[in-house]
DNA sequence: CCAAAATTTTGTCTTGGACAAAAATTAAAT
DNA sequence: ATTTAATTTTTGTCCAAGACAAAATTTTGG
C-alpha cells in the first residue's frame, strides 16, 4: 500500500514524528540511527522502516526511556517494551474494566457509529462527571497503550479522537451555564505544538460541572496570547493542558515564560498525563495530577477567595 | 502586563511565530532583521518588539508579499499593507454586508454568550447550508483581515474559532446520516502543522449535506496515516483543509507524497484559502476553490461514477 | 501582447563543534 | 541503611557559514 521504495525527507521526518532536524542528525552522529541513504543531492533519504522505529521510540520516550537505549534494540523488543512499561505504570488497573475492552474493539473495528451509540449510552447510564473520569480517561490511557504496542493503527486513535471531542462538546454545552459573577473564572488552553485537545475538554467538562465559568481558547495558542487573553477575560486560573505529544522541554520553558509574564494573582495550572513533565516542578505552577484533583482543588480555592465567588451579589 | 525587559529565545520566536530556526538565521544574515541581542551564553536573544513584528510579517507573506520587502517597513506600514492587501483581495465585496460587522463585533466585545445566541438565530434563519456559505464563511474572511491590520487580538480569533467549532459539530451531528452504502465516501482531514479546522469543518458540513458518507480524521493527521486510513475506511476522496497558517512549501510536498501513496482510484481534493498554494498545481490533485464548489464537484462526481452510488441497492 | 530565457529571491539542507541542563551514578555522611 | 551531596554521563539545542534547488520575478525575443 505505502509505497516501499520511495524515500523521506527529513524535514517530512521531522512532521511526523516530532523529532528536531537538530535531534536527528545528532542521533545519527552518536547512535548511528537511523543511518538514511542520501539523495541524488546529498540530502538524508529515510525510509518507511526508519520512520516505523523513529515513532515508536518517540512514544517509548514519553513513559521514561531513553533514546541512547532505545535505538540499538530491534523493533520487535521496542514494542513489547511499550506492552510491559504501560503495564507497569498503572499497576492497580492491571484488568481493564470489560466496558474499556468492549470500547477498544468498536475502535479496532473502526465502527464509528457503534462507538458514539455506546458511548452516548454510558454517558446516560453513569452521569457526565462519571463518564468522563470513569470510561474516557482510562480509554484514553487504553487507546495510547494500544498505539504504543502496536496493537490499534494512529488513524483509529485519531477517529476515537474526533468522536469524543464531538460528544464532550455537544455535553459541555447542555451544562446550564453558571452565575456571570461565580468564580473562579477559567481560561483553558495548550500550548504550541500540542497536538491533542481530548484532555482540556475533559479539563473544561470537570470545571463547568463545578459551576466555574470556563472559557476555552482552543489548543496551541502562543504564550504572549494566552497572557493578553487572561487580562481581557480577568481570568483567576489558567488551565493548561499536556500530553506526551509536546515536547517536554519546550512545555517546560513556556510555562515558565508564562509565569513570568501574567501577575501573580493568576493562578497556572498545569494538568495532563505527560510523564515526561509530571517529573519537574515548574515554580508557582500548580499540578493537576489527576481529573479527580480538579475537584478538591477548586474546593480550596473558593475556600481561600472567599469574597471573590459572588462579588455582584445583593442579599437576599 | 507583559515583561518588556524579559528576551525570548530562538525556539520560542520559532514556537510563536512558526518560522523556523533556519529561517529566522538566514533571515538575521541576508536582512540584517530581525537582529537579536546576545545572552550570557552568545545565544540569540529576541525582543517582544521583533516578535510582533516577525508575526505580523508572518501573516503578510501568507497574502503574497515577500520577506525581503516587509522586513525593512517599520510597523505602521506593515499595518497599512494589511489593510489595503486584503481589501483588494475580495473587489467584490467592499462592503461586508451588516450581519457580518455585528458579529465582529461580538467577538471584539469578546461576549461569547451573545455570539453563541446570535449565530444559533443565523442557524435557524438561513438554513445550515446558507449559515455555513454566506455568514461563516466571510466572517473567517473578515476575522483574518481584522487581525492582519491589528484590529484583533489573535485571542479573539481562538474564542470565535472555538465557539464556531462547537457550534458546526452540533450542527453535522444533526444532520441524518447517510445510507451505509452512499458515496463518495468522503475522508476529512488535515496535515500537521495546519492548526486550523474550522474550514475542514465547514468543509465536513458541506459534504455531509450532499449526502456524502463523512468521516474526519481530525487535524494534523501524519501523511503514512492519512494513506492506510483511507485504504481502511475504503474512500473514494480524500479531502484535505488549508489556511494561511500551514507553510506553503510544506504543503505543497506532503501533498506530492500523498499523491504518490495513495492508488490512483482515490481522489484527492485540496480546498481552503491558503493562497501560496491556490497559486501552485499540484498534479493529479483537484483544487476546490470555494465552498460552493463542493456541490457541484460532488455532482460531477456522481455523474462519473454512476455504478458505485448505491452498490448493495436491489432493484424496486 | 505573449512566451521563453535569464536572474533574483528564498527556504532548507549540509557539517562539526560547543555547551548547559537533566538524569544517572558514585561517594560521603548522618 | 538511607538520605544528601558531588561527579559523570547523557541528551537536546544552538552556532556558523556555505551550498543549492525551486519559486518568483524580470528581462529578452518573437
Amino acid at each position: 500500500m505505502t509505497a516501499p521504495n520511495t524515500t523521506i525527507s527529513i524535514a517530512a521526518i521531522e512532521r511526523d514524528t516530532g523529532l528536531s532536524k537538530d535531534t536527528l542528525r545528532v542521533w545519527e552522529r552518536r547512535y548511528g540511527f537511523p543511518q538514511p541513504e542520501r539523495d541524488a543531492f546529498g540530502e538524508r533519504a529515510y525510509s518507511h522502516l526508519d520512520l516505523e522505529k523513529l515513532r515508536v521510540i518517540r512514544r517509548l520516550m514519553d513513559t521514561g526511556h531513553r533514546p541512547g537505549r532505545l535505538v540499538e534494540l530491534p523493533m520487535a523488543e521496542l514494542l513489547s517494551l511499550g506492552v510491559s512499561t504501560t503495564a507497569k505504570a498503572d499497576p492497580d488497573q492491571t484488568v481493564p474494566s470489560g466496558e474499556t475492552q468492549n470500547h477498544l474493539d468498536l475502535i479496532q473495528a473502526h465502527d464509528i457509529e457503534g462507538l458514539r451509540r455506546s458511548l452516548g449510552q454510558a454517558h446516560m447510564r453513569m452521569g457526565l462527571q462519571g463518564f468522563v473520569m470513569n470510561l474516557i480517561a482510562p480509554l484514553n490511557v487504553r487507546v495510547g497503550q494500544a498505539w504504543a504496542c502496536g496493537e490499534l493503527d494512529i488513524f483509529k486513535e485519531h477517529l476515537y479522537t474526533e468522536c469524543v471531542q464531538s460528544l464532550l462538546r455537544n455535553a459541555i454545552y447542555s451544562i446550564p451555564p453558571p452565575e456571570r459573577s461565580s468564580r473562579p473564572r477559567v481560561m483553558l488552553t495548550t500550548f504550541p505544538k500540542e497536538a491533542h485537545g481530548l484532555g482540556l475538554l475533559m479539563a473544561e467538562t470537570l470545571f463547568a460541572l463545578q459551576g466555574c465559568a470556563c472559557l476555552s481558547l482552543g489548543t496551541q495558542t502562543p504564550v504572549p496570547d494566552i497572557a493578553r487573553a487572561a487580562a481581557a477575560y480577568n481570568a483567576d486560573i489558567v488551565a493548561l493542558s499536556f500530553t506526551a505529544s509536546i515536547n517536554a522541554n519546550v512545555a517546560f520553558a513556556a510555562l515558565i515564560e508564562l509565569r513570568q509574564t501574567l501577575p501573580e494573582s493568576i493562578e497556572i495550572w498545569a494538568g495532563g498525563n505527560c510523564p515526561s513533565l509530571q517529573r519537574r516542578n515548574p515554580p508557582r505552577v500548580q499540578k493537576i495530577g489527576t481529573l479527580a484533583e480538579i475537584k478538591t482543588q477548586i474546593e480550596a480555592w473558593r475556600a481561600t477567595h472567599p469574597f471573590t465567588e459572588a462579588p455582584e451579589e445583593h442579599p437576599t
